[in-house]
DNA sequence: TTGTACGCGTTATCAA
DNA sequence: TTGATAACGCGTACAA
């Protein structure tokens, strides 16, 4: 174990072995046979020099590849990942790209003030662009100006761009009209952040005008459409609290008192937030489905609920992350992306019924 | 805008703009002074040719940097998001690493098995290591070969690792023997799992002499020096559901029927157990804490549990994530890093209370 | 302030 | 099966 000042380069491997770099090279690439003698004794060489192998970046400068996916999401990081959708949707992601061997970058999309945006010089082969909202336009711009395939999950990117879509709107109505079947008039829905402020209030026309987050404003369209004056609220996040924030300010007033002219019936627009709603629910003494309906959106495995199943619409989760990875895998192979549509599922549960009698 | 057969380098720059490539290279990289008039031309030059700034694999080679930390996740990536703690380290951890401008790389340990682990040839600057069970010696053993900066969080690496550690044991025997003082004879703990195998079931001799996880072992030691023969049982994760089978588990038969010797108190791991356990406890028609006390771990903001506040031990998560970033930024530094040792504080809740008269 | 020259560590190509 | 050579695209002493 020779102790060089610097790092062993396969140059040094190749001269210890006494062969030339480009062989030292082929035993470590693996891509052309080597004799079994050389190869050994380059391994020899490498073991005795402390030489880890080829240095990952001189390797992707030649190559052109560095085996990495930069995946931005919206919003914070944490945020991103206490949403057990994006969890699924990493997890299919992962899946598809670890079959090409590629890493994930995670990188924000969030404008720090002098700093260049990381998309710009990440050593990325290709980006994932998840939960896109107005900003993220930025982030695709950049991403496409340096020549990089691009798949966007969700997002409200331009014709070129192979989408990951799922029915939101149609999802959204399809549930409502269910609901509305069950002969519930006093409908109300609370719906996952608007804009990247993340406001905890009522919904209003201005607000919703304003709004740059495509999947609530679709899930919210749906929604209107069955019920085109149902109230809401926004929460701030898809989040058990927020969910229970939001149901009582639906169900109560400030001292916690029932309202007489509450909705018989919570529209969530994620399992989580219905959740939630259903805590705030039972804390007030009423219960679901008897007293007060409660559905959701998404079909995660809504841990935290006990032993009620929720009524929802199920969408593919880790579908739409494998497919996105599957989108990112042929472009790099230079083939041409797919857009790819999703649809949701109804899944009843045990948290819908007809609202009581004189309701 | 010249459409050129293949993508434009700075050298294309630096002709079209009629300079030297060192004085387009420092035009980007903006590290010395350039006449407004050359910069001015440099990036009309760039903008002519669609050129999107330095390739972030020849700046790394160049550089040696690719302003990349992985970071090594135990078991799979989505088990360890869905963990609030993981998630709060992980927020503390890209704060700290944002302040370099370093990237994210997630990799995981699973061995796979044709391929080289992913740490052995991802262009990454240092390494963060999380959460080590047995399987992690294997890459630390690899990140060291290759002589990255590398850090430990909670797992048992060697002397010269700086590593991010937790006072599990004292803290644990700190609110173990809180419950003591209440009065509690009874008690039982649900630990985290022991092992990459996250059985369910009830704890053995044999089963804590094949652990392979620190901090479960650590914080079960904790609860036995206090409670030297509390049963317990494993949960599958830290997870709110877990939770509720466990203290199904210790608190009911298969009939749901309460026993009659079910202990007066809860000692969780985590605080998802705790909440699960909660659940559990109120759906048998148990109060908290009045009939049974239930205290947790982690301190973490118990989404999903209402308006109880949780009785706790507050570990802080995000301050030990940003300490793992902040030697990983030392070590790049060329400093040397050094091992960062956090306590637990206790947090007393509305979940502990003395067991009831009698009992 | 700008330009020259070199090397970062590798791998692809082609010839031997 | 192996070896020589030439890029890959850039940053940075150093000199001008």
């Amino acid at each position: 174990m020779s102790t060089g000042t610097r790092r062993a380069t396969i140059a040094d491997v190749a001269r210890e072995a006494g062969v030339s770099t480009s062989t030292a090279s082929v035993v470590f690439s693996g891509k052309v046979n080597v004799a079994d003698a050389t190869r050994e004794r380059v391994l020899a060489a490498a073991a005795d020099l402390g030489y880890a192998g080829p240095d990952p970046r001189a390797a992707s400068l030649r190559t052109g590849r560095s085996g990495i996916v930069g995946v931005v999401l919206g919003g914070e990081l944490r945020h991103a990942f206490l949403d057990p959708v994006t969890t699924a949707m990493m997890d299919g992601l992962t899946d598809a790209l670890a079959s090409i061997s590629a890493g994930i970058l995670l990188l924000r999309d969030d404008p720090r003030d002098d700093e260049p945006p990381p998309i710009a010089d990440a050593p990325v082969d290709a980006v994932v662009l998840i939960g896109c909202s107005g900003r993220t336009r930025d982030a695709l711009e950049t991403v496409r100006h340096r020549g990089l395939p691009v798949v966007v999950i969700e997002g409200d990117a331009g014709e070129e761009v192979p989408q990951i879509s799922l029915d939101n709107r149609e999802a959204s109505a399809d549930i409502s009209r269910r609901v509305f079947q069950l002969g519930h008039k006093r409908v109300a829905t609370i719906t996952l952040p608007l804009d990247a402020a993340r406001e905890r209030a009522p919904l209003t026309r201005e607000r919703i005008a304003g709004a740059t987050v495509p999947v609530t404003l679709d899930r919210l369209a749906g929604f209107r459409d069955v019920f085109p004056d149902g109230p809401g609220v926004t929460a701030a996040g898809s989040l058990i609290d927020e969910g229970y924030i939001a149901a009582r300010t639906l169900l109560a007033d400030d001292e916690g008192i029932v309202r007489a002219d509450r909705p018989t019936a919570i529209i969530a627009q994620s399992d989580l937030l219905a959740v939630g709603a259903i805590r705030a629910t039972e804390e007030l003494g009423l219960r679901v489905p008897d007293d007060l309906t409660v559905v959701g959106f998404d079909g995660i495995a809504a841990d935290g609920l006990g032993s009620l199943e929720l009524t929802t619409v199920a969408q593919p989760a880790l579908a739409k992350g494998r497919a996105a990875g599957e989108q990112v895998a042929r472009m790099l192979e230079g083939e041409h992306g797919e857009s790819v549509h999703f649809t949701c599922e109804f899944r009843a549960g045990e948290t819908a019924a007809p609202p009581r009698a004189g309701r």
